[in-house]
DNA sequence: TCTTGCTCCCCCTTTACGTCA
DNA sequence: TCTGACGTAAAGGGGGAGCAA
């Protein structure tokens, strides 16, 4: 486990940890205040393409660090419409450029053009068009200009079509992510409750098994309710042996 | 060196269209 | 045939980065 970042607020039981390359990105804790017993936060959105680490935190002096892989992502035109980024902004450079190009090989047929005045009408990509972007989405994510130009060519589209395909489409593989990261820690949060309170009966027994049968320096320490120390319950109020030395019996004051 | 304006690009949200049950 | 849900292309706005004047 390469990285993790543990809260530092006061947990009454658990917390769960999920951090890409040392960047805390989610966390679950339970907290004295949580009215479902624990709170999920997502500290930022920056998670790009790193790898996931998990860090799980169990009350008291129980500890345990797990290591989960998570997996990555894993029509026809129309003409634009008259109010288009095109004609509303000033033109971009690759739009200019393959304006030309446009309007000698673009799907957009005479007639269909004559409909352009009005409301824009959505066509779908061919499975060609599909398949060519997905292949080149798998390769890199975003496009630089001359990808872009040269990709737009080979499909027959605008620079400005395959730059909004690609915005799409990073959209869509975050959402999905997002749905995949949502569904994981929830199955974490179900396992961390069991869990909890599984060790929570077993502290209870152990607590129950200790007071009958232990020695009085070797029971369970408690807080003591005037001071806050932790003491044992034995008369002399210590939880250590009284062979100890008195300067390094924390529980001395206890004795009296 | 700093500022300003321009351009490009990305992200996010919204709109609108096509498809399908 | 109608309708609502869903997927997705595209618009539009905000903001950051790079660059030249």
């Amino acid at each position: 486990m390469a990285n993790h970042d543990r809260d530092d607020t006061p947990h009454t039981g658990l917390s769960l940890t999920l951090s890409y390359d040392g960047r805390s990105d989610l966390s679950i804790g339970s907290r004295p205040h949580s009215s479902s017993g624990f709170e999920l936060q997502r500290s930022s959105s920056t998670a790009k393409a790193l790898e996931p680490s998990l860090t799980l935190a169990l009350p008291g002096d129980v500890c345990a660090s797990v290591e989960v892989e998570m997996g990555r992502d894993a029509g026809s035109w129309h003409s634009p419409p008259p109010q288009s980024r095109h004609h509303c902004k000033i033109k971009r450079e690759d739009d200019v450029r393959s304006e030309e190009a446009e309007k000698v090989s673009s799907r957009i047929s005479d007639e269909e053009e004559e409909e352009d005045s009005g409301a824009r009408k959505k066509l779908r990509l061919t499975k060609e068009q599909s398949s060519l972007l997905e292949d080149k989405f798998k390769e890199h994510s975003t496009l630089n200009p001359k990808q872009k130009q040269a990709l737009a060519k080979q499909l027959n589209l605008r620079p400005r079509q395959v730059e909004v395909w690609f915005q799409n489409r990073r959209a869509r593989t975050k959402l999905k992510k997002t749905e995949v990261e949502l569904e994981f820690l929830r199955r974490c949060c179900e396992t961390l409750t069991e869990e909890k309170r599984r060790l929570q009966k077993e502290l209870q027994d152990l607590e129950k098994s200790h007071k009958l049968s232990a020695p009085r320096h070797m029971q369970i320490p408690a807080t003591c309710p005037s001071c806050k120390k932790v003491i044992g319950g034995a008369e002399t109020g210590s939880p250590l042996p009284a062979s100890w030395p008195r300067f390094f019996n924390p529980f001395a004051h206890h004795a009296a």
